[in-house]
DNA sequence: ATGAAAGCGCTAACAT
DNA sequence: ATGTTAGCGCTTTCAT
């Protein structure tokens, strides 16, 4: 059946320990054993058990992470750079989806510690101090991603909100727009992220003497985006907007769908800017101006933090910030007239 | 530290053998031992070490699953599929990209059954009878889900892709349209499904009496449908072809996209057909009309399939076939004329 | 019904 | 440099 490391020391004349610490190196030994060693491997098509090496070493070479939907297409870039960096470490990927259900993030995170795991890393679209206080006891490095709420106490990496508003902005003015909409979420406002855009968006609009005019959108889907825009489109009319700010990209894609399906041109009548950069936003046309959240390096920057802790080094800042970008397409013009 | 079966049956006052009963419910314990064994587990907060316990049964409840590339978002869809029904039966999935390298397909198997996953479902978009050869000796249960090649020999779930074609071309004909173009993959035509589908849409275009028209495209993504838009839309317009059937989604919305922008409208100047129905077909504008390939439910019956097996259940076919569905939106009318 | 003990495949002291 | 041995935490005979 499957040849375990005694056939190997059989086949090559020495002790377990021997071809133990060949395959490890973890100790010097001779050059005939490693040779014979090598060979047996070789022959016999060895590969070590891991299940055995992780039951001694109380560790396993895989990190565990916790999605919310793995349909999203900012997750799927999240595990890219996760997979991929952890790849290059030989790691693996456990994968669990928790739908937004608090219970199951906590559920998960017990079963991988059963796993296991050597870390975690949770992409959550909730607030869930359970999960989170969890993972503090267990003492398991671990990254606490959520695009929405603030996260201030966990190890996350994020960008600097406030200051991708400001771009947003200082852009939109820059085209020359004065009757400028933002979209936000309902929800939570004051512990999210909208927070500091809306501070932002408040800011600019006392700065060029407009009137801020602030549209509340419950729900993060292109679907809701469309409804929204059946909500506001009149007041978007009667108040002269030339420009949409939306917090996120779905919402500006389904606005523009509404629009679209209303035979209102963007960026001709209107113009709008999403937050994100999913990838659809440059497959879609108009292709949408929005802010670059660093999906992939989102996750390739958190699984290295783990891999640090992991090698025993201090990693000092509980949130690592990377730099945003804003990315000017077609959904943005200068107002008409 | 971590509690163990042992300091369960410490304080329980049990053997460990007890305990571990009462875990699997693998004997007849008495009620009172079970409900003191309980009581201590529920105390400790007791959690079985998965490891340890998959290298004495010689298996893990994890199904490794290797796909393509987690970016794209049929990938994405199918792993939803696998993980879900997957989490029903407590199986986790282990989660690693080829991104295309047959290498990395065949050393990702290997890997897999280093950890003693009970199953491996690919998500493969290339030809590689390597892993393919190497799963079958490891009779460990697998799927191999291939997008574009005809699978024969291996266990698989895909739709009837001759049907399918059927059905868009019987669409686009009571739709009114003669001068249909289809675009096809240019590689390994006999090996792939386009053979089933240039054969239905060749069979259409005979009984219609008009001249097939095929166009040869070189890649799966959006940009490779564009860049063939700039190499057909004179052909297009010269033949007056009112109808493009293109071989997939992203061929199909990288034409538009190119179409868009050289200001051919569709469906109103040309109609076009997509085959696959990824994410994006639903959110695009114009909606595109397609073939909807049942990528959750691929991934569903994949895992399922492994599943009986697992179960000691003769599984009879070794492909299963699920059924397909034309989903009519907007990207196709009735040609102006 | 329960416990003692062997052993899954490996690593890591400890001896030599 | 190499071998012997004791576990890692659990399941599973085999006795009782």
């Amino acid at each position: 059946m499957t040849v375990t490391i005694k056939d190997v020391a059989r086949m090559a004349e020495v002790s377990i320990s021997t071809v133990s610490r060949v395959i490890n190196d973890s100790k010097p030994v001779s050059p005939e054993a490693r040779r014979r060693v090598l060979k047996a491997i070789e022959e016999l098509g060895y590969k070590p058990n891991e299940v055995a090496r992780s039951l001694v070493t109380k560790k396993s070479n895989i990190i565990g992470i916790i999605v919310d939907d793995i349909g999203s297409s900012y997750v799927a870039q999240i595990i890219r750079g996760v997979e991929e960096v952890g790849r290059m470490y030989n790691y693996d990927l456990l994968l669990c989806s928790s739908y937004g259900d608090k219970e199951s993030e906590l559920r998960f995170a017990q079963l991988l510690m059963q796993k296991q795991v050597a870390g975690i890393i949770i992409v959550s679209e909730i607030l869930n101090n359970d999960v989170l206080s969890f993972l503090d006891m267990s003492r398991i490095p671990f990254v606490y991603l959520n695009k929405y709420y603030n996260v201030l106490e966990s190890p996350n990496v994020s960008i600097n909100n406030r200051e991708a508003s400001d771009k947003v902005m200082r852009h939109l003015v820059e085209e020359g727009h004065k009757r400028i909409a933002y979209v936000t979420q309902e929800k939570d406002v004051e512990l999210t992220i909208e927070k500091h855009k809306l501070e932002a968006y408040r800011e600019w609009m006392g700065n060029i003497g407009g009137d801020p005019m602030v549209f509340e959108v419950d729900g993060h889907k292109i679907e809701d985006g469309y409804d929204i825009g059946n909500r506001i489109v009149e007041r978007l009319l009667e108040e002269k907007i030339t420009a949409v700010y939306c917090c996120e990209d779905e919402i500006a894609i389904g606005l523009i769908n509404y629009l679209y399906d209303h035979n209102i041109k963007v960026p001709e009548d209107i113009s709008v800017v999403g937050y994100g950069d999913i990838t659809l936003a440059s497959y879609f046309r108009p292709m949408l101006t929005t802010i670059k959240e660093p999906y992939y390096d989102i996750g390739a920057v958190s699984i290295r933090r783990i891999l640090k802790v992991l090698q025993g080094e201090k990693v000092e800042e509980q949130t690592i910030v990377l730099p945003v970008q804003l990315i000017v397409r077609d959904s943005c013009a200068s107002p008409s007239k």
